[in-house]
DNA sequence: CTTTATTACGAAAACGTTTTAGTAGTTTTT
DNA sequence: AAAAACTACTAAAACGTTTTCGTAATAAAG
């Protein structure tokens, strides 16, 4: 033949990725030797093995994912649920989550619900076909319904929930103490001098927000408070709604002494209102919050805070993941986690 | 026969997964027609289709993502490399790609580098074999030498750069007009009365910073102040060192009455330190920086931010890069994407 | 009424691994 | 010295798709 009959490599564009059966071509072996090679297979002779391993760097061989995932039926790939990233306490827990799980040789899949219950849904649909091998997850603001998620636990899926979790399914759970930290906060404004408390709460949907409101009416009690529906305030994800529900409880005549914001968000937004309405923190209203934020010791007044271990939150997910993704089968991990937050007394409840 | 000799379904706790081959036994047609059917191939008729399709439903079939990035060579995934999640700018750039990503129904892996070159490098050799048909990246500081980053390009890997971009590779880079951001910034400290201007950098092996200090230089020069090199300190990744330097500076005899902080960190570290020496803000000294922190206006003082749109930047990346991945081959886009930072003046720098 | 297109489907190859089931040849056991 | 057990390798099946190619049956064209 005169054209050259190519074997492949005419394509100048395209280079032809080194593959198992290019590199045992090059060594003058199986394909099935080579790969138990690289696998570091008992089978394969000390000699062999340091051959292909060799060539294998040389040309730079890096064995396909798909094919390998197809095969073994595992992605090394985990997803992390999340209602929104641009958040501290979730943006500190992917930290913590991608610490382990690069440790572990894991890939990380981000996928946001804008705490919207539909995106939820289908995001838990995408992952029942084994592109993941485990899910983390913090439920959306908006998720009243779980039949979802119990879709998840049928089809076997490892499935570990922080922070927001779905006390109904039976998966590991890490939370912080919730209860304590609503107790504890609660009391911390009391023991300053507050008599009429807020509780700005985030969802009824989620149990966080409930415990803490638990812990709230709790240490108003404890303390010979009575409790107030009025000054219960069930804010949502909509940032105007939640801002006029704020700023309505504080042009109450009887406006509250104090307000504790159950998410970082919510603080925020009684530091807007109170601008706005030229209340004083903490000597008109004063204020705390859950909250990671990085900021809170130089706002104007420094901001009081429950502070959650966000970043070991989401390591200890992904631990407990990894424990129960390689033991999958027997050996079902129940348990509950629960790390501790912690209160930053600053200015924003200065007696 | 008595005892059912099953086909399959023996397995209780190993639900098998529905795949083509269960799919197309139950409805007595061939893979390759339930295949193509469900690919909406002109092959199959109107008919044939919607009985795939309802019995697909049905069933709950999910085709093998594995399977299926292995025979067509893509993975409906990119990668989104950056140096650190916990930092408003990048969870919002991140919260961008999302938003384009699941509109086009692609996934979102997240490396991060913790601004180490060595991860870097590691996480691009990771990405070379397939499992992504894109990246977007942003520098880590310490990223001085890009040969990991021509590799890439080697091997023909879509690459779309943003914000942290490597200006001596070829591939599309999405930015701020940091040159003038820089110059806004330091001719806002000067008409606000500073005389005596740090510029606090980053690294001098980011473009980004770099272009931000040649604005302040130009700045500088345009108002009749000479540039003084003691006034450029060369912050690192290091909180301590810098906290050390910014501290360095402020302790002078001759210390400067403004502070340009090129990023959102270095802004609260000369806050941290002001609060530390006692050195009131505006009055002592003026600070403006970089920033996308949602508590700017917040702060005491509120901070004077040059802020940029982190949200655009995200999906702007991610328009790229999916016009290259679907364009792959031919028309190579070159373009520099510029976006606008903008100044919000507030209290740091008033007058 | 043949010939050619078109329609609607199926068989089989391919994607690149991993793993099971051999199999020569050597070593150990009885 | 024969049987058993290793050792070090290979062939081939499997993972679940997509796609190329082939082919009956029908429709259109000559």
């Amino acid at each position: 033949m005169t054209f050259s009959l190519v074997e492949d490599n005419f394509c100048q564009v395209d280079i032809p990725n080194m593959n198992l059966k290019q590199l045992s071509k090059e060594l003058n072996l199986s394909i099935s030797t080579v790969s138990k090679a690289l696998r570091d297979s008992h089978e394969i002779s000390v000699a062999t093995k340091n051959i292909v391993i060799a060539k294998a760097k040389e040309l730079n061989y890096q064995a396909n994912p798909f094919a390998s995932s197809l095969r073994k039926q595992k992605s090394k790939t985990v997803a992390v649920v999340i209602p929104e990233i641009a958040n501290n306490f979730f943006a500190l827990a992917i930290n913590g989550v991608e610490s382990i799980a690069q440790e572990k040789g894991y890939h990380v899949l981000i996928y946001l619900t804008h705490e919207d219950m539909q995106k939820e849904v289908a995001i838990t649909k995408l992952l029942q076909n084994g592109r993941v091998d485990g899910i983390m997850m913090s439920l959306s603001s908006q998720t009243s319904n779980i039949a979802h998620l119990e879709e998840l636990k049928t089809n076997d899926i490892p499935l570990v929930f922080f922070d927001r979790v779905a006390e109904q399914i039976g998966s590991p759970k890490v939370t912080t103490d919730d209860y304590n930290s609503g107790f504890t906060a609660t009391e911390h404004l009391i023991e300053n001098g507050c008599k009429k408390i807020a509780y700005l709460a985030i969802s009824s949907n989620l149990s966080i927000s409930n415990k803490r409101m638990y812990g709230y009416l709790d240490a108003l009690k404890k303390h010979g408070i009575k409790s107030d529906e009025k000054l219960i305030i069930a804010c949502n994800s909509d940032e105007e709604e939640n801002l006029a529900l704020v700023r309505k409880v504080l042009k109450r005549k009887n406006r509250p002494d104090g307000i504790f914001a159950s998410v970082e968000k919510l603080a925020l937004n009684s530091y807007e209102i109170c601008n706005e309405l030229n209340l004083n923190i903490p000597n008109d209203v004063k204020v705390i919050g859950f909250s990671n934020l990085q900021t809170a010791s130089f706002l104007n007044p420094s901001l009081t805070t429950i502070t959650q271990p966000a970043y070991d939150i989401g390591r200890e997910a992904a631990y407990i993941l990894f424990k129960l993704i390689e033991k999958k089968g027997f050996n079902i991990i129940l348990e509950k986690t629960v790390l501790k937050s912690t209160l930053i007394a600053r200015n924003s409840t200065k007696k």
